[in-house]
RNA sequence: GGAGAGGUUCCCGAGUGGCCAAAGGGAGCAGACUGUAAAUCUGCCGGCGCUGCCUUCGGAGGUUCGAAUCCUCCCCUCUCCA
């Protein structure tokens, strides 16, 4: 076991906030001295278990808490995801049956061992414990907060103000996970900024309950590939774990210089010195941030798909954009020709390639399309029945075939 | 229970009888530039084989030659009072 120093030195990496420091110091070296694990938990939604590199942030600090021989907890929020977390626009949702939420379970154990160690790794569900509470225990644990208090935490701050509606039952959310760190017993959790509030009712409510306070080990959210918005599958700015070694690599190539070095920070597995070696040679301009960019990419994806896959991915990208050829696997659409000479726009919608019609006329237009290798630039223009490969901006091709 | 404010296109937000497929911003898409990055500039941004037609401004009716705009009822949200 490594000293608690140094420990705390592996966990503070890339985290925004650790509360507190000391506490946890503390915590660490307790553990040390009589070598007992700590509990660490951090919670999931149980609706998405489609996981995103955005997920992976606090994955890989499980990763390195379990590393550090600590108990990592993956918890489900199965009960509490019936409410819904009040952060963002979110709405009520519908409650999963049981199966659909095993199912769930199933696809995350999936993907989370592709990061963390299936035997230090425990999963359990929290409706396990949720579920059995009477209304007297719930109406106990919400005598122990107050409206006020609920008030301040920023997004429901801001609808109070902003004269939106907020449930009251959006007030048990952070109440329930927090619980769930009384039940549990937990010694750190771990979360994203946006969890904070949720993360220090944790603490709140333990000391309520006559426990230690739980420590907050509080992640950054990792922006998607637009660079501003947090990652999500429903903004469309996400990289899929499960995603093609082609798709991820090439995602990864388009975020931003600034977001790469998060991305390092945040999901590479190099070393502290490496990392701020790369840094350095960033600032200094030894280092090329597009070289840079592209051992990142080799590296998560070969995280996920093997070392073979991430070189293809690698070198099927560089002759795509940098020799501007054409990929090796282009998606194929078969066609009902339904007239001799048939107008180009009509089929690059039927083919899915644009939504309409008009979108199709307007990106000829705009000169963004090819037919076999050749710009067209006549909105009317028609082809014969046959194969061709559709172009549109660059990086969607598609082969469409008459039937 | 009473009084008031509000619901507009993906989001924010203007528009209060025709000039409105609806200002402006954001997001998005495309082009130029580049390292497929960022920033910047430019164009597009409801649908339709498109100088025109069709569908849209919470929902349903109505007034009018003409409605996002006026009237009626309904649904939803917020604020204040009780």
């Amino acid at each position: 076991m490594l000293s608690p120093e140094k420990q705390l030195e592996t966990i503070k990496r890339g985290t925004v906030e650790i509360l507190l420091e000391k506490e946890l110091l503390h915590k660490l070296e307790k553990s040390f001295k009589e070598n007992r694990p700590l509990k660490i938990k951090a919670g999931f939604d149980p609706t998405a278990p489609d996981i995103h590199l955005g997920h992976t942030v606090l994955l890989e600090k499980m990763r390195q808490f379990q590393e550090l021989g600590h108990e990592v907890i993956f918890l489900i929020g199965d009960f509490t995801g019936m409410i819904g977390d009040p952060t963002g626009k979110s709405e009520t949702r519908k409650p999963l049956t049981r199966e659909e939420v095993l199912k769930n379970a199933e696809t995350y154990k999936e993907q989370i061992f592709k990061i963390l160690t299936p035997e230090k790794t425990i999963i359990k569900f929290n409706s396990e414990w949720l579920m059995n509470l009477t209304a007297m225990d719930i109406v106990r644990l919400q005598a122990k907060q107050t409206v006020a208090r609920m008030l301040e935490r920023e997004d429901f701050k801001q609808r109070f103000t902003g004269h939106s509606p907020i449930g009251i039952h959006e007030f048990m959310y952070p109440l329930l996970q927090g619980y769930d760190s009384v039940v549990l017993n937990i010694d750190v959790e771990l979360g994203g900024t946006d969890q904070r509030f949720n993360l220090l009712m944790g603490r709140e409510l333990q000391q309520e309950y006559g426990q230690e306070p739980q420590s907050l080990v509080i992640m950054p959210l990792l922006e998607g590939l637009d660079g501003v918005k947090k990652m999500s599958k429903s903004l469309g700015n996400y990289i899929g774990i499960s995603e093609s070694p082609k798709d991820m690599y090439g995602k990864l190539m388009s975020i931003s210089d600034e977001l790469m070095i998060k991305y390092y920070e945040l999901l590479s597995h190099i070393s502290i010195e490496e990392l701020n070696a790369i840094k350095d040679g960033l600032k200094a301009g030894t280092v090329h941030p597009k070289k840079a960019k592209e051992n990142l990419a080799i590296e998560i994806v070969e995280r996920y798909w093997g070392k073979d896959a991430a070189i293809h991915a690698k070198e099927e990208f560089d002759h795509v954009f940098k020799e501007k050829g054409i990929p090796d696997e282009i998606p194929v659409f078969e066609l009902g020709w339904e007239e001799e000479d048939m107008w180009l726009p009509k089929i690059m919608k039927l083919s899915g390639l644009t939504n309409s019609t008009g979108e199709a006329i307007r990106l000829i237009k705009q000169g963004a399309v090819s037919v076999d290798d050749q710009k067209i630039t006549d909105p009317q223009k028609t082809v014969k029945k046959g194969s061709y490969l559709i172009r549109t901006g660059k990086r969607k091709f598609l082969r469409v075939k008459a039937v």
